[in-house]
DNA sequence: ACGTCGACCCTACAGTGTAGGGTCGGGGCA
DNA sequence: TGCCCCGACCCTACACTGTAGGGTCGACGT
Protein backbone atom coordinates (compact mmCIF):
# COMPACT_ATOMS: atom_id res chain seq x y z
CA UNK A 1 0.00 0.00 0.00
CA UNK A 2 3.02 2.21 0.85
CA UNK A 3 5.10 1.36 -2.43
CA UNK A 4 4.72 -1.72 -4.45
CA UNK A 5 7.84 -1.05 -6.18
CA UNK A 6 8.61 -3.88 -8.04
CA UNK A 7 6.08 -5.26 -10.12
CA UNK A 8 8.20 -8.35 -10.80
CA UNK A 9 10.12 -9.61 -8.32
CA UNK A 10 11.85 -12.09 -10.47
CA UNK A 11 11.79 -13.32 -13.69
CA UNK A 12 10.23 -16.77 -12.28
CA UNK A 13 13.04 -19.16 -13.84
CA UNK A 14 12.52 -22.93 -14.06
CA UNK A 15 14.45 -23.62 -11.45
CA UNK A 16 12.40 -21.35 -8.59
CA UNK A 17 9.55 -23.24 -10.28
CA UNK A 18 10.82 -26.80 -9.08
CA UNK A 19 11.57 -25.51 -5.81
CA UNK A 20 8.57 -24.22 -4.61
CA UNK A 21 6.89 -27.01 -6.33
CA UNK A 22 9.42 -29.05 -3.86
CA UNK A 23 8.19 -27.21 -1.04
CA UNK A 24 4.75 -27.63 -1.13
CA UNK A 25 5.54 -31.48 -1.70
CA UNK A 26 7.36 -31.31 1.00
CA UNK A 27 4.88 -29.98 3.10
CA UNK A 28 1.24 -31.46 2.08
CA UNK A 29 2.38 -34.01 0.23
CA UNK A 30 2.48 -34.84 -3.96
CA UNK A 31 -1.13 -35.62 -4.21
CA UNK A 32 -1.53 -31.96 -3.95
CA UNK A 33 0.79 -29.94 -5.60
CA UNK A 34 -1.78 -28.23 -8.39
CA UNK A 35 -0.56 -25.94 -11.32
CA UNK A 36 -2.89 -23.27 -9.71
CA UNK A 37 -1.55 -24.52 -6.14
CA UNK A 38 2.01 -23.55 -7.63
CA UNK A 39 1.01 -20.79 -8.80
CA UNK A 40 -0.34 -19.18 -5.90
CA UNK A 41 2.82 -19.84 -4.33
CA UNK A 42 4.47 -18.18 -6.59
CA UNK A 43 2.05 -14.84 -6.49
CA UNK A 44 1.80 -15.33 -10.40
CA UNK A 45 -1.45 -17.26 -12.54
CA UNK A 46 -1.33 -20.94 -13.52
CA UNK A 47 -1.08 -20.62 -16.68
CA UNK A 48 2.27 -18.54 -16.77
CA UNK A 49 4.43 -21.54 -15.17
CA UNK A 50 3.10 -23.13 -18.94
CA UNK A 51 6.00 -20.32 -20.19
CA UNK A 52 8.99 -22.14 -18.36
CA UNK A 53 7.52 -25.50 -18.40
CA UNK A 54 5.70 -27.68 -21.05
CA UNK A 55 3.43 -29.88 -18.90
CA UNK A 56 2.77 -31.27 -15.41
CA UNK A 57 4.78 -34.16 -16.31
CA UNK A 58 8.01 -32.21 -17.75
CA UNK A 59 7.29 -30.45 -13.88
CA UNK A 60 7.39 -33.67 -12.08
CA UNK A 61 10.34 -34.30 -13.97
CA UNK A 62 12.19 -31.37 -13.09
CA UNK A 63 11.60 -31.50 -9.73
CA UNK A 64 13.36 -34.94 -9.48
CA UNK A 65 16.71 -33.98 -11.62
CA UNK A 66 16.88 -30.88 -8.84
CA UNK A 67 16.08 -33.82 -6.14
CA UNK A 68 19.15 -36.21 -8.11
CA UNK A 69 20.89 -33.05 -8.68
CA UNK A 70 21.42 -32.62 -4.79
CA UNK A 71 23.42 -36.41 -4.70
CA UNK A 72 27.39 -35.85 -4.65
CA UNK A 73 28.82 -38.17 -6.55
CA UNK A 74 31.70 -40.57 -5.33
CA UNK A 75 35.10 -39.73 -6.39
CA UNK A 76 36.24 -42.50 -8.62
CA UNK A 77 39.53 -42.94 -7.08
CA UNK A 78 38.67 -43.47 -3.45
CA UNK A 79 40.64 -45.74 -1.41
CA UNK A 80 38.61 -48.77 -0.80
CA UNK A 81 35.37 -49.64 -2.45
CA UNK A 82 33.77 -50.48 0.27
CA UNK A 83 33.92 -47.45 1.65
CA UNK A 84 32.88 -45.99 -1.70
CA UNK A 85 29.93 -47.74 -1.67
CA UNK A 86 28.79 -47.10 1.88
CA UNK A 87 29.17 -43.53 1.57
CA UNK A 88 27.02 -43.56 -1.33
CA UNK A 89 24.84 -45.57 0.12
CA UNK A 90 24.45 -43.46 2.82
CA UNK A 91 24.25 -40.43 0.75
CA UNK A 92 21.28 -42.23 -1.11
CA UNK A 93 19.44 -42.74 1.98
CA UNK A 94 20.29 -39.33 3.78
CA UNK A 95 18.66 -37.56 0.22
CA UNK A 96 15.90 -39.88 0.49
CA UNK A 97 15.02 -39.17 4.03
CA UNK A 98 15.18 -35.41 3.44
CA UNK A 99 12.97 -35.65 0.28
CA UNK A 100 10.72 -38.30 1.66
CA UNK A 101 7.26 -37.62 -0.11
CA UNK A 102 9.03 -36.80 -3.35
CA UNK A 103 11.36 -39.81 -3.09
CA UNK A 104 8.96 -42.98 -4.11
CA UNK A 105 7.64 -41.29 -6.93
CA UNK A 106 11.05 -40.38 -7.98
CA UNK A 107 12.16 -43.71 -7.97
CA UNK A 108 9.23 -45.00 -10.02
CA UNK A 109 8.81 -43.10 -12.43
CA UNK A 110 9.69 -44.57 -16.08
CA UNK A 111 11.51 -42.01 -17.03
CA UNK A 112 15.77 -42.35 -15.86
CA UNK A 113 17.62 -39.00 -15.91
CA UNK A 114 20.90 -38.12 -16.71
CA UNK A 115 22.43 -38.30 -13.27
CA UNK A 116 21.22 -41.61 -12.71
CA UNK A 117 22.89 -43.13 -15.54
CA UNK A 118 26.12 -40.93 -14.45
CA UNK A 119 26.00 -42.75 -11.07
CA UNK A 120 25.61 -46.30 -12.46
CA UNK A 121 28.61 -45.54 -14.55
CA UNK A 122 31.28 -43.93 -11.55
CA UNK A 123 29.56 -47.54 -9.77
CA UNK A 124 30.84 -49.82 -12.27
CA UNK A 125 34.10 -47.99 -13.04
CA UNK A 126 34.61 -48.24 -8.81
CA UNK A 127 33.60 -52.31 -9.21
CA UNK A 128 35.95 -52.90 -12.31
CA UNK A 129 39.32 -51.39 -10.40
CA UNK A 130 38.15 -53.43 -7.70
CA UNK A 131 39.20 -56.34 -9.78
CA UNK A 132 35.65 -57.82 -11.02
CA UNK A 133 35.26 -58.59 -14.36
CA UNK A 134 33.59 -56.35 -16.69
CA UNK A 135 30.07 -57.88 -16.82
CA UNK A 136 29.91 -59.12 -13.22
CA UNK A 137 31.00 -55.44 -12.14
CA UNK A 138 27.85 -54.56 -14.07
CA UNK A 139 25.68 -56.96 -12.97
CA UNK A 140 27.01 -55.95 -9.59
CA UNK A 141 26.45 -52.29 -10.09
CA UNK A 142 22.87 -53.31 -11.28
CA UNK A 143 22.08 -55.62 -8.23
CA UNK A 144 23.41 -52.33 -5.78
CA UNK A 145 21.35 -50.04 -8.48
CA UNK A 146 18.15 -52.10 -7.73
CA UNK A 147 18.96 -52.74 -3.70
CA UNK A 148 19.41 -48.69 -3.16
CA UNK A 149 16.21 -48.09 -5.41
CA UNK A 150 14.56 -50.59 -2.40
CA UNK A 151 16.71 -49.05 0.16
CA UNK A 152 14.94 -45.46 -0.59
CA UNK A 153 11.71 -46.31 -1.20
CA UNK A 154 11.62 -48.32 2.49
CA UNK A 155 13.21 -45.57 4.36
CA UNK A 156 10.86 -43.05 2.93
CA UNK A 157 8.24 -44.79 3.33
CA UNK A 158 8.75 -45.57 6.43
CA UNK A 159 9.25 -42.18 8.05
CA UNK A 160 6.12 -41.20 5.75
CA UNK A 161 3.93 -43.55 7.73
CA UNK A 162 5.93 -43.01 11.11
CA UNK A 163 5.05 -39.62 10.37
CA UNK A 164 1.67 -40.32 9.71
CA UNK A 165 0.12 -42.29 12.49
CA UNK A 166 2.07 -39.89 15.66
CA UNK A 167 2.24 -36.13 14.63
CA UNK A 168 5.13 -34.46 15.57
CA UNK A 169 5.32 -35.65 18.66
CA UNK A 170 7.42 -38.30 20.74
CA UNK A 171 11.22 -37.14 19.23
CA UNK A 172 13.14 -40.23 21.57
CA UNK A 173 10.78 -42.83 20.18
CA UNK A 174 11.46 -41.36 16.48
CA UNK A 175 15.14 -41.12 16.98
CA UNK A 176 15.33 -45.03 18.21
CA UNK A 177 13.40 -46.18 15.32
CA UNK A 178 15.88 -43.98 13.11
CA UNK A 179 18.87 -45.55 14.41
CA UNK A 180 16.75 -48.77 13.80
CA UNK A 181 16.61 -48.48 10.68
CA UNK A 182 20.41 -46.96 10.55
CA UNK A 183 21.43 -50.62 11.74
CA UNK A 184 19.51 -51.99 9.14
CA UNK A 185 20.68 -49.79 6.56
CA UNK A 186 24.24 -50.54 7.75
CA UNK A 187 23.76 -54.47 7.93
CA UNK A 188 22.06 -54.36 4.53
CA UNK A 189 25.35 -53.02 2.95
CA UNK A 190 27.36 -54.84 4.33
CA UNK A 191 24.93 -57.94 3.51
CA UNK A 192 26.15 -56.65 -0.52
CA UNK A 193 29.67 -55.96 0.31
CA UNK A 194 30.18 -59.44 1.87
CA UNK A 195 28.38 -60.93 -1.39
CA UNK A 196 30.62 -58.91 -3.80
CA UNK A 197 33.74 -59.84 -1.48
CA UNK A 198 32.87 -63.43 -2.47
CA UNK A 199 32.12 -63.06 -5.48
CA UNK A 200 35.77 -61.27 -6.00
CA UNK A 201 37.36 -64.51 -4.33
CA UNK A 202 34.96 -67.17 -6.58
CA UNK A 203 34.18 -65.74 -9.77
CA UNK A 204 33.72 -69.19 -11.31
CA UNK A 205 31.30 -70.67 -8.36
CA UNK A 206 28.99 -67.49 -8.59
CA UNK A 207 28.37 -67.72 -12.50
CA UNK A 208 27.70 -71.17 -12.55
CA UNK A 209 25.55 -70.32 -9.56
CA UNK A 210 23.58 -67.85 -11.86
CA UNK A 211 23.42 -70.33 -14.84
CA UNK A 212 21.96 -72.81 -12.76
CA UNK A 213 18.84 -71.13 -11.30
CA UNK A 214 16.15 -68.97 -12.30
CA UNK A 215 15.64 -71.08 -15.90
CA UNK A 216 12.01 -71.89 -15.30
CA UNK A 217 8.99 -69.24 -14.72
CA UNK B 1 -33.63 -55.01 -29.07
CA UNK B 2 -34.72 -58.12 -29.79
CA UNK B 3 -34.41 -59.02 -25.69
CA UNK B 4 -32.82 -57.53 -23.28
CA UNK B 5 -33.35 -60.27 -21.15
CA UNK B 6 -30.97 -59.65 -17.59
CA UNK B 7 -31.61 -56.10 -16.11
CA UNK B 8 -28.85 -57.49 -13.61
CA UNK B 9 -25.69 -59.01 -14.98
CA UNK B 10 -24.06 -59.48 -11.62
CA UNK B 11 -24.62 -58.03 -8.01
CA UNK B 12 -21.34 -56.19 -8.36
CA UNK B 13 -19.24 -57.25 -5.99
CA UNK B 14 -15.89 -55.56 -4.63
CA UNK B 15 -14.01 -58.52 -6.20
CA UNK B 16 -15.24 -57.77 -9.57
CA UNK B 17 -14.97 -54.29 -9.52
CA UNK B 18 -11.15 -54.87 -8.37
CA UNK B 19 -10.84 -57.68 -11.55
CA UNK B 20 -12.07 -54.72 -13.82
CA UNK B 21 -9.90 -52.31 -12.63
CA UNK B 22 -7.20 -54.38 -12.83
CA UNK B 23 -7.52 -55.08 -16.04
CA UNK B 24 -7.83 -51.19 -17.54
CA UNK B 25 -4.89 -50.46 -15.32
CA UNK B 26 -2.87 -53.26 -17.22
CA UNK B 27 -4.43 -52.13 -20.41
CA UNK B 28 -3.68 -48.19 -19.88
CA UNK B 29 -1.95 -47.20 -16.90
CA UNK B 30 -3.07 -46.04 -13.51
CA UNK B 31 -3.24 -42.63 -14.11
CA UNK B 32 -6.11 -43.48 -16.46
CA UNK B 33 -8.20 -45.23 -14.21
CA UNK B 34 -11.39 -42.99 -13.25
CA UNK B 35 -14.07 -44.09 -11.78
CA UNK B 36 -16.03 -43.25 -14.92
CA UNK B 37 -13.76 -45.24 -16.88
CA UNK B 38 -14.56 -47.91 -15.07
CA UNK B 39 -18.18 -48.10 -14.27
CA UNK B 40 -18.76 -47.70 -18.00
CA UNK B 41 -16.25 -50.91 -18.31
CA UNK B 42 -18.76 -52.42 -15.79
CA UNK B 43 -21.52 -51.24 -17.75
CA UNK B 44 -22.80 -48.94 -14.57
CA UNK B 45 -22.98 -45.43 -13.14
CA UNK B 46 -19.78 -44.35 -11.90
CA UNK B 47 -21.49 -43.53 -8.40
CA UNK B 48 -22.62 -47.86 -8.05
CA UNK B 49 -19.14 -48.69 -7.46
CA UNK B 50 -19.42 -46.39 -4.27
CA UNK B 51 -22.22 -48.92 -2.97
CA UNK B 52 -19.17 -51.22 -2.82
CA UNK B 53 -16.33 -49.62 -2.59
CA UNK B 54 -15.98 -46.00 -0.46
CA UNK B 55 -13.50 -44.11 -2.09
CA UNK B 56 -11.04 -44.84 -4.51
CA UNK B 57 -8.12 -44.53 -2.11
CA UNK B 58 -9.88 -48.14 -1.13
CA UNK B 59 -10.42 -49.41 -4.14
CA UNK B 60 -6.54 -48.51 -5.07
CA UNK B 61 -5.70 -50.69 -1.64
CA UNK B 62 -8.35 -53.48 -2.78
CA UNK B 63 -6.51 -53.20 -6.49
CA UNK B 64 -3.19 -54.00 -4.74
CA UNK B 65 -4.40 -56.50 -1.70
CA UNK B 66 -6.14 -58.56 -4.77
CA UNK B 67 -2.45 -58.46 -6.85
CA UNK B 68 -0.60 -59.01 -3.96
CA UNK B 69 -3.14 -62.19 -3.01
CA UNK B 70 -1.43 -63.96 -6.08
CA UNK B 71 1.85 -64.42 -4.47
CA UNK B 72 2.11 -67.88 -3.40
CA UNK B 73 3.54 -67.94 0.06
CA UNK B 74 6.40 -70.09 0.78
CA UNK B 75 6.35 -73.15 3.02
CA UNK B 76 7.95 -73.20 6.05
CA UNK B 77 9.27 -76.62 6.17
CA UNK B 78 11.13 -76.40 2.65
CA UNK B 79 14.46 -78.26 2.95
CA UNK B 80 17.33 -75.97 1.97
CA UNK B 81 16.35 -71.98 2.84
CA UNK B 82 18.58 -70.92 -0.23
CA UNK B 83 15.87 -72.05 -2.40
CA UNK B 84 12.75 -70.74 -0.54
CA UNK B 85 14.89 -67.40 -1.06
CA UNK B 86 15.50 -67.91 -4.70
CA UNK B 87 11.81 -69.40 -5.30
CA UNK B 88 10.14 -66.40 -3.28
CA UNK B 89 12.21 -64.03 -4.94
CA UNK B 90 11.16 -65.55 -8.89
CA UNK B 91 7.52 -65.43 -7.59
CA UNK B 92 7.78 -61.99 -6.35
CA UNK B 93 9.34 -60.96 -10.02
CA UNK B 94 7.18 -62.96 -12.06
CA UNK B 95 4.04 -61.06 -10.46
CA UNK B 96 6.11 -57.80 -11.00
CA UNK B 97 6.39 -58.85 -14.23
CA UNK B 98 2.55 -59.62 -14.75
CA UNK B 99 1.22 -56.30 -13.38
CA UNK B 100 4.09 -54.20 -14.56
CA UNK B 101 1.95 -51.06 -14.10
CA UNK B 102 0.45 -51.58 -11.37
CA UNK B 103 3.66 -52.47 -8.62
CA UNK B 104 5.32 -49.65 -8.57
CA UNK B 105 1.75 -47.81 -7.27
CA UNK B 106 1.15 -50.59 -4.22
CA UNK B 107 5.03 -50.56 -3.29
CA UNK B 108 5.37 -47.16 -3.15
CA UNK B 109 1.78 -47.34 -1.21
CA UNK B 110 2.72 -46.13 2.29
CA UNK B 111 0.01 -48.76 3.82
CA UNK B 112 1.32 -52.16 4.33
CA UNK B 113 -1.24 -54.89 3.45
CA UNK B 114 -1.63 -58.18 5.69
CA UNK B 115 0.08 -60.35 2.90
CA UNK B 116 2.72 -58.28 3.60
CA UNK B 117 3.45 -58.87 7.24
CA UNK B 118 2.21 -62.76 6.62
CA UNK B 119 5.28 -62.98 4.06
CA UNK B 120 7.51 -61.31 6.34
CA UNK B 121 7.13 -63.21 9.35
CA UNK B 122 7.47 -66.70 7.14
CA UNK B 123 10.61 -65.04 5.75
CA UNK B 124 11.87 -64.35 9.55
CA UNK B 125 10.79 -67.55 10.55
CA UNK B 126 12.51 -69.65 7.55
CA UNK B 127 16.19 -67.85 8.53
CA UNK B 128 16.04 -68.15 12.48
CA UNK B 129 15.73 -71.83 11.51
CA UNK B 130 18.74 -71.80 9.47
CA UNK B 131 20.77 -70.84 12.11
CA UNK B 132 20.82 -66.99 12.39
CA UNK B 133 20.44 -64.81 15.27
CA UNK B 134 16.63 -63.55 16.06
CA UNK B 135 18.15 -60.03 15.34
CA UNK B 136 20.46 -60.91 12.84
CA UNK B 137 17.20 -63.36 10.74
CA UNK B 138 14.84 -60.07 11.80
CA UNK B 139 17.53 -57.72 9.86
CA UNK B 140 18.37 -59.92 7.35
CA UNK B 141 14.64 -60.51 6.67
CA UNK B 142 14.05 -56.67 6.03
CA UNK B 143 17.07 -56.45 3.73
CA UNK B 144 15.53 -59.24 1.89
CA UNK B 145 12.23 -56.87 1.80
CA UNK B 146 14.07 -54.07 1.24
CA UNK B 147 15.88 -56.01 -1.90
CA UNK B 148 12.83 -57.50 -3.25
CA UNK B 149 11.09 -53.95 -3.05
CA UNK B 150 13.90 -52.78 -5.34
CA UNK B 151 13.75 -55.78 -7.46
CA UNK B 152 9.94 -55.41 -8.59
CA UNK B 153 10.22 -52.06 -8.81
CA UNK B 154 12.82 -51.96 -11.42
CA UNK B 155 11.71 -55.00 -13.27
CA UNK B 156 8.22 -53.01 -13.58
CA UNK B 157 9.66 -50.00 -14.59
CA UNK B 158 12.47 -51.17 -17.51
CA UNK B 159 9.05 -53.82 -18.56
CA UNK B 160 7.65 -50.68 -19.33
CA UNK B 161 10.47 -48.52 -20.72
CA UNK B 162 10.91 -51.07 -22.73
CA UNK B 163 7.15 -50.87 -23.83
CA UNK B 164 6.93 -47.39 -24.28
CA UNK B 165 9.95 -46.94 -26.36
CA UNK B 166 8.74 -49.88 -29.28
CA UNK B 167 5.49 -51.04 -29.68
CA UNK B 168 4.76 -54.87 -29.76
CA UNK B 169 7.28 -55.02 -32.14
CA UNK B 170 10.54 -56.76 -31.67
CA UNK B 171 9.84 -60.11 -29.66
CA UNK B 172 13.06 -61.89 -30.14
CA UNK B 173 14.79 -58.79 -28.43
CA UNK B 174 12.45 -58.47 -25.80
CA UNK B 175 13.49 -61.78 -25.04
CA UNK B 176 16.89 -61.42 -25.01
CA UNK B 177 17.01 -58.86 -22.98
CA UNK B 178 14.09 -60.07 -20.81
CA UNK B 179 16.79 -62.76 -20.25
CA UNK B 180 19.40 -60.76 -19.11
CA UNK B 181 17.17 -59.00 -16.86
CA UNK B 182 16.86 -62.86 -15.44
CA UNK B 183 20.41 -63.54 -15.27
CA UNK B 184 20.80 -60.08 -13.34
CA UNK B 185 17.91 -61.01 -10.72
CA UNK B 186 19.82 -64.92 -10.43
CA UNK B 187 22.71 -62.27 -9.72
CA UNK B 188 21.42 -60.23 -7.13
CA UNK B 189 20.07 -62.94 -4.91
CA UNK B 190 23.08 -65.29 -5.11
CA UNK B 191 24.75 -61.83 -3.94
CA UNK B 192 22.34 -61.73 -0.56
CA UNK B 193 22.74 -65.24 -0.20
CA UNK B 194 26.36 -65.45 -0.41
CA UNK B 195 26.10 -62.23 2.51
CA UNK B 196 23.85 -64.34 4.72
CA UNK B 197 25.47 -67.28 4.25
CA UNK B 198 28.98 -65.49 5.79
CA UNK B 199 26.96 -64.06 8.22
CA UNK B 200 26.04 -67.26 9.53
CA UNK B 201 29.08 -68.20 9.52
CA UNK B 202 30.92 -65.37 11.18
CA UNK B 203 28.12 -63.64 12.98
CA UNK B 204 30.24 -61.44 15.35
CA UNK B 205 32.76 -60.28 12.39
CA UNK B 206 29.32 -59.16 10.95
CA UNK B 207 27.68 -57.65 13.88
CA UNK B 208 31.18 -55.83 14.62
CA UNK B 209 31.09 -53.99 10.81
CA UNK B 210 27.86 -53.14 11.24
CA UNK B 211 28.09 -51.37 14.43
CA UNK B 212 31.10 -49.65 12.90
CA UNK B 213 29.79 -47.87 10.00
CA UNK B 214 27.18 -45.33 9.67
CA UNK B 215 27.39 -43.73 12.73
CA UNK B 216 27.90 -40.32 11.05
CA UNK B 217 25.08 -38.80 9.15
C1' DA C 1 -51.43 -56.16 -1.92
C1' DC C 2 -48.69 -53.26 0.49
C1' DG C 3 -44.63 -51.36 2.95
C1' DT C 4 -39.77 -51.60 3.21
C1' DC C 5 -35.31 -51.74 1.72
C1' DG C 6 -31.28 -51.78 -0.77
C1' DA C 7 -29.09 -51.41 -5.33
C1' DC C 8 -28.74 -48.38 -8.77
C1' DC C 9 -28.91 -43.78 -11.37
C1' DC C 10 -28.74 -38.65 -11.98
C1' DT C 11 -27.51 -34.01 -10.90
C1' DA C 12 -24.39 -30.92 -9.12
C1' DC C 13 -20.07 -28.92 -7.26
C1' DA C 14 -15.44 -27.89 -6.44
C1' DG C 15 -11.18 -28.83 -8.36
C1' DT C 16 -7.83 -30.59 -12.07
C1' DG C 17 -4.57 -29.91 -16.51
C1' DT C 18 -4.21 -27.07 -20.28
C1' DA C 19 -5.62 -24.77 -25.22
C1' DG C 20 -6.34 -20.20 -27.04
C1' DG C 21 -6.41 -15.47 -27.08
C1' DG C 22 -6.00 -10.81 -24.78
C1' DT C 23 -2.87 -7.21 -22.33
C1' DC C 24 0.88 -4.70 -21.20
C1' DG C 25 5.76 -3.15 -20.44
C1' DG C 26 10.36 -2.80 -22.10
C1' DG C 27 14.11 -3.09 -26.12
C1' DG C 28 15.57 -2.35 -31.26
C1' DC C 29 15.28 0.89 -34.99
C1' DA C 30 13.62 5.39 -37.74
C1' DT D 1 11.91 11.09 -29.70
C1' DG D 2 8.38 8.11 -31.46
C1' DC D 3 7.16 3.64 -33.23
C1' DC D 4 6.79 -1.25 -33.40
C1' DC D 5 7.36 -5.66 -31.98
C1' DC D 6 7.83 -9.35 -29.00
C1' DG D 7 7.82 -12.03 -25.17
C1' DA D 8 6.11 -12.55 -20.38
C1' DC D 9 2.10 -12.60 -18.06
C1' DC D 10 -3.12 -13.07 -17.22
C1' DC D 11 -7.94 -14.61 -18.15
C1' DT D 12 -11.53 -17.47 -20.00
C1' DA D 13 -13.09 -21.79 -21.27
C1' DC D 14 -13.34 -26.85 -21.83
C1' DA D 15 -13.18 -31.51 -20.88
C1' DC D 16 -12.20 -34.05 -17.25
C1' DT D 17 -11.70 -35.73 -12.16
C1' DG D 18 -13.69 -37.58 -7.25
C1' DT D 19 -17.74 -37.58 -4.80
C1' DA D 20 -22.05 -35.53 -1.77
C1' DG D 21 -27.01 -35.79 -1.88
C1' DG D 22 -31.29 -37.21 -3.32
C1' DG D 23 -34.46 -39.69 -6.56
C1' DT D 24 -36.18 -44.18 -8.80
C1' DC D 25 -37.41 -48.74 -9.18
C1' DG D 26 -37.61 -53.82 -8.62
C1' DA D 27 -37.72 -57.62 -5.39
C1' DC D 28 -39.14 -59.50 -1.03
C1' DG D 29 -41.51 -60.51 3.80
C1' DT D 30 -45.93 -60.47 5.77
Amino acid sequence: MKAQAPPRRQPLSPDRIYRAALAIIDREGVESLSMRRLAAALGVDAMSIYHHVPSKRALMQGIYETVLGELPLPAPDDGAWQEALRALGRRFRALARRYPKVFPHLIASAEATAREIEIYQRLCAILTRAGLSAVDASRATRAIYTYATGLALVAATALCRRRRHQGASAPPDDARSRGEGEQDFAFSIELLIAGIERCLRAPRKAAARTRASGVSS
